[in-house]
DNA sequence: TCGGTTATCTTAACGCCCATCAGATTCTGA
DNA sequence: TCAGAATCTGATGGGCGTTAAGATAACCGA
């Protein structure tokens, strides 16, 4: 809270490391994020940090945690429009890629970091929601369905796909971009649902395997 | 070529760079990857890769365009059988997920070792052929329609989401877990193909902006 | 109010890594 | 043959993650 005025403790070191761990990734990206940068601008010893976090991962860790309360907190009022799971679930797409574009070093956080989620359950809790919110559309329209779990790994992809191609790809930047990006997501959403009789036909015939890997380097 | 054996040059070191860093990240991942165990596992000096890349990141560069030429000799063979447009994007969908379920390092140092393409000209004309061949196809489709490139960012936002839940999800792992996120994806591209129509169409009444962010810190 | 326990922070240090430099060795081609 | 270019070594500097030992502050029960 108290941004340090030369006391010994600090006040809230936890949580100014998150919010400086955010500012660091904003300039320099998660690759150039370090704890000991993050400790000289709070003006507090290289090793301060880890009387809060085990390691430089657990604070990533929870940037990530935050980084899905931000997220959810932004995607609910924006479901809340609408009632039709197809709908909802383009209302999803269209947040993830907006909330991708407009809040870059926290979605980089979560994908982009390395934070091993098996090493770290409270990411996957703060990330069950999302999963929940996909699974609920996706039932209401496949009801049990085996297909339904193949829509919602496609809703998920096709979404997490556009973000990566807006944050990536030659798309370029600003506002206007990251709604075209968002509305396309949102837009293949719509088409995935509407073909979804298509996902449970088998399509393999004439899918010959890979042959073993050639070595091409230059 | 010649592993090394005591002499003073080692005889084709750049070469054995782009080798041992492909190994080094199978073991312990992008992140773990070093130039100084690169080196010593070759017998060499640990500023001998100086030499021959600039930094660490140009040696990474060389890795990413190594990755692409094997992606492409495998995608090849992998759509020739097609002739068809839209099951030629099927097929490179297939391809793209199976290549980043078998060669994971590679895959990974393409999109998850922060290789900035701006700065390495040499990882996009790498890359080239690969959006070539997605564009050819689309505007087969498509022609010269507007919705062109919205369907080409689609088809590649359905491969790559795809393949990054097959490597981060909850999919587990083996063969046919590889193929079946394939299959998807490849099922995935021809329902997007085939409800193109649906992409021109605007779709954005009752899309409410984001509110601004709250902040629901734990 | 006091005193001990616990949480938090500092100072110091270790090992690893990236990168640079001067100089030694080898290769190349004119 | 030999001069210049390419390649490699050894040494060095600066940064980072992490740990250990000890100082300081906050807390809490008596």
């Amino acid at each position: 809270m108290t941004p340090k005025g030369g006391r010994y403790h600090h006040g809230d070191l936890r949580m100014a490391l998150i919010d400086t761990a955010i500012e660091l990734i904003d300039e320099r990206g998660v690759r150039g994020f370090s704890v000991a940068e993050a400790s000289r601008r709070l003006g507090v010893a290289v090793s301060a940090p880890y009387a809060h976090f085990a390691d430089r991962e657990e604070l990533l860790a929870a940037v990530a945690v935050h980084a899905y309360h931000v997220f959810l907190s932004q995607l609910r009022p924006q479901m809340k429009p609408f009632r039709a799971p197809a709908r909802r679930l383009a209302a999803i797409a269209r947040a993830y890629v907006r909330f991708a574009g407009t809040n870059r070093p926290l979605f980089d956080v979560i994908f982009g970091a390395g934070v091993d989620k098996d090493r770290h359950p409270e990411v996957k809790d703060a990330e069950r929601p999302l999963t929940d919110a996909v699974l609920d559309c996706v039932r209401a329209l496949a009801g049990g369905d085996a297909t339904a779990g193949e829509l919602a790994v496609a809703v998920e992809a096709a979404a997490h796909g556009h973000a990566m191609l807006l944050l990536d790809g030659d798309l370029g930047h600003g506002e206007e971009v990251v709604e075209l990006a968002a509305e396309r997501a949102a837009r293949v959403t719509l088409a995935l649902v509407e073909s979804r009789h298509l996902l449970g036909k088998p399509f393999n015939r004439h899918a010959p395997h890979p042959p073993p890997a050639a070595d091409p380097r230059t």
